[in-house]
DNA sequence: ACTATATTGCAAATCATCCGCATTGGCGAA
DNA sequence: TTCGCCAATGCGGATGATTTGCAATATAGT
């Protein structure tokens, strides 16, 4: 009926821009990842970035974190995991607390809608920001 | 040694703009507010609005949510309590379940932030969304 | 009422993200 | 291998959301 999945192809900034974020553990922005991967590919066009972003999150190899700030960040890994940001510098960090698996039933029992999923983010001062809190 | 705050005045525009917000509960977007708020006060700018929010946000005496989506939304309900998001009309309701406070003290244990709040945000299809789901 | 200054409306600037399009480059077929 | 199709890129310019600068205005203390 109707037409075949276009394919997709294996092209080098798809294959460094996945390699640079797996390296990182700090949820970077499009932007850092844009700078990273730039210093391979310099060349690359921040489209590119985004769009590759963007389709890879789609396909489930990577996961987009919408959390609080302007903009969004990118997780590597795609385990459920809950993450914490420091409200000073928006950091993000992965927070290593058990998976709420039961607050997903008693969600589906309140609601009509179809839950799909559910995410927990934490927020509060990291250890940097703390130190110097009061200062500047 | 530092000059005393200034003054917070009460302005017509925050008046009718907390007044607004209070009356929905569809956590409505900066802009959503705005025409809201232009029906009784036509020549209020969106700065003001954004203005206006933000330190009302900052004072705590609304809540600015920083949920998906690309734009934020706004909650006269500052009391506690989650929300989910419909993922294909980015419409954003309460969701009647109980507050975790447990994860918060496990969370403390599990990171050397100092931890000032945390959020959840479920995602799924709203009754609506799920009924025309395969058409369009 | 008078004044000091916090706040506004407006417009222009910024920031993140997306899009159109000519050119390039994967990759399956020959 | 080479060839050719068309997915994907780099670019630069749109878009949408939010912020900011500034002269004009309005609130609140005297
Ligand atoms: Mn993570
Ligand atoms: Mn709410
Ligand atoms: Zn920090
Ligand atoms: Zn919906």
């Amino acid at each position: 009926m109707n037409a075949p999945d276009p394919m997709i192809r294996i092209t080098t900034q798809r294959q460094i821009l996945l390699e640079e974020l797996g390296k990182t553990k700090n949820h970077p922005t499009a932007c850092e990842l844009y700078d990273m991967v730039r210093k391979r590919l310099p060349r690359i066009g921040l489209g590119t970035v985004y769009r590759n972003l963007e389709l890879m999150a789609d396909t489930g190899i990577i996961l987009k974190l919408e959390v609080g700030g302007s903009q969004k960040r990118f997780d590597a890994e795609i385990e459920p995991h809950y993450h914490i940001r420091c409200c000073r510098c928006g950091k993000v960090e992965n927070i290593e607390v058990d998976i709420i698996q039961d607050i997903v039933q008693s969600a589906a029992k309140k609601t009509s809608y179809d839950i799909i999923g559910h995410h927990v983010e934490f927020s509060g001062e990291c250890p940097d920001c703390q130190d110097g809190s009061s200062k500047i």
